[in-house]
DNA sequence: TTTTAGCACTCGCATCTCTTGAGTGCTAAT
DNA sequence: ATTAGCACTCAAGAGATGCGAGTGCTAAAA
């Protein structure tokens, strides 16, 4: 059943005004503010018909109306205006897109943080990596008699290293071979095929420097592992209590643990929506310290196949027009950074 | 002047109550506690005096004493009990020490999360760079006709690399080259040395390849810059809900985000205090944010010439016996975790 | 049939008062 | 110097009270 016009000009009328005072409001503010030419009476018979269909509550008797997550849903998919970025607001964005390049990892948590002070609510920022993702090259570098740096490199071409110390002396012979067994026979394998068994084989043409071998490719599973593994960086936890609806201590204090957790596993319904953002809403959120708060999130491309994920957390009144419109055109720009290592046409480096 | 012996008993049971409960104490509780055979009334003239001393303070007429941050300071400095880890502890604790080696800005990371979630404090971790670090050498890796990994190695033995991708072909002998300058030119340099005049009379030298220098010599300043900036991890900042004198929203508030800003700077009264933990209480602290919070942490040994600093912030009435022995014992163990790259003696591998 | 005005009713909230009890300071006795 | 006793203080909690915003319902007007 549909919603006549005038009811649907009520529930959003409910909305913004909700979404501004966090307070409940009445029959008469709505008559006001939606500026339809009729008395109060006629609202509050329309907003006892929208209460009886589940899109408003009433906090208690004789308090004001408030919106239910159902008529925040209703709002967001039908009723809710673009919001218009403003010139100032755009600038704020582009100034914070301007961050020096970084490793990968820098950029995701530097972009998270940013995106909590323009919000003022909670972030999250993480990679998706894939779980198919293998080493592509090895190099070892000979620093000292008994110390070398291996380097991996990713087929999404991200690079690690690290410094290996032994107890007796390499030669570069020794290394060079090495090399060769390494780039020969562990290229070109997801995690999941770094497998023991392959490590034994390759021990017994590595003769001599067999530890070696085991110590490198141990090395390149764990970054494998760590590229693969979503981790995900919050921001701006603190954020949380400038809102009214944390104010009591016991739901701020278990999102917040539940946000600073590694447990915290955003995920976005839409999965691959490629822009806009996507909103779930209170109830909507599977995970349990989430059900009366919302998430509104933006997917990225992060280059290379990967996608990256970025979004905030905050009471289900959240402007949700203001702040999807930010968050997609940041994640927008992001991907431009990120990826072409530049910025989006028309934003010019501020002085 | 100094105190007589019963009222440094006074003094101290006060207080150790108070970090206890969080209440104000009374004479009758203190008599109880301390058990020194004198009768409430006595108690309460002692009491008296430490207040008019400055030692202790009364919230409001009739409300029991608490202490004030000089009665702690002479707690901590004369009266405090070393705290005794127990069995238990030890164990959470080098349980939480078993963390897999990994990049040093992890381990500085996964530290302060272990030290928040072992005092329910919110902590922090950073490590102290020198701005006098060096490039000691650099390696270039042609991975494709068009694209090279910069490897550069400190003094102190960090490794970082960059992937580097141009829009034109590379030969071998070119990287060589190129390698050769840089090694030659531009290590053993600290980053103040790194001058833009150095940096053209080797672009002459580069011949055709004058741009590739610029673009290793400025990333390995940029590494200098990232190792010499101390930058803090801070974790476990929900921690401060948990704590009574924080559930007034507005200390816990303007905390919270001074910690969650970067401003943050820890620093150490006693600097190079080989062991054992500073505490700086309320007042004592400069920052205006944590007047009626106070510190405790601990430094740690690096390795190669660099320092870390860890520790938690708290009410100023945290048990500081206990949580200075926790933490100046974690630090010990993490020095020994991370320059050696193995475990304590006596430290077991939990199943 | 829809809209409006009017009115009695509800209920959260802020305010006020009162009571309670823990803790104090002082004084006089030990 | 210590103790017992006592009057006094004050924060915190429990009711009591009034206010007012907002409602639902009814009956009249459009």
């Amino acid at each position: 059943m549909d919603l006549s016009e005038r009811k649907k000009k009520i529930l959003r009328a409910v909305i913004e005004s909700y979404v501004q005072t966090a307070e409940p409001i009445g029959s008469k503010a709505v008559a006001d503010l939606a500026k339809l030419n009729v008395s109060s009476a006629t609202i509050r018979n329309d907003m006892a018909d929208l209460e009886e269909q589940g899109y408003l509550e009433q906090p208690h008797t004789s308090a004001g109306r408030i919106p239910s997550p159902k008529g925040y849903r209703l709002y967001v998919n039908e009723l809710m205006d673009e919001y218009k970025l403003s010139m100032q607001e755009t600038e704020r964005i582009n100034a914070a897109l301007h961050m020096r390049m970084k490793a990968l990892d820098k950029v995701i948590d530097e972009a998270g943080r940013m995106v909590a002070k323009l919000t003022q609510y909670p972030a999250f920022a993480l990679a998706a990596g894939s779980e198919r993702m293998t080493i592509r090259r090895f190099d070892l570098l000979l620093v000292e008699q008994n110390a070398f740096i291996a380097v991996v490199m990713t087929d999404t071409n991200v690079v690690r290293n690290k410094l290996f110390r032994l107890d007796r002396e390499l030669s570069q012979a020794q290394l060079q071979m090495l090399d060769t067994l390494l780039n020969t026979g562990f290229t070109g394998l997801t995690l999941a095929e770094l497998s023991p068994e392959l490590l034994r084989v390759a021990r017994h043409a590595a003769q001599e420097a067999y530890d070696l071998i085991e110590m490198v490719v141990t090395f390149a599973g764990e970054v494998l592992e760590e590229l693969s593994r979503r981790s995900v960086h919050t921001a701006g936890i603190a954020n949380l209590l400038e809102h009214p609806e944390y104010q009591s201590l016991e739901k701020a204090q278990s999102l917040m643990s539940f946000l600073s957790e590694e447990e915290f596993r955003p995920f976005s319904p839409s999965g691959a929506s490629g822009m806009g953002a996507d909103i779930v809403i209170g109830p909507e959120n599977v995970a349990e310290a989430l059900k009366d708060s919302s998430v509104v999130m933006a997917s990225y491309d992060l280059g290379d196949g990967m996608k990256g994920l970025i979004g905030v957390v905050g009471p289900t009144r959240m402007d949700y027009a203001k702040i999807s419109a930010r968050l997609s055109y940041f994640a927008k720009g992001l991907s431009w950074i990120v990826s072409q290592g530049g910025l989006p046409p028309g934003t010019e480096e501020p002085k």
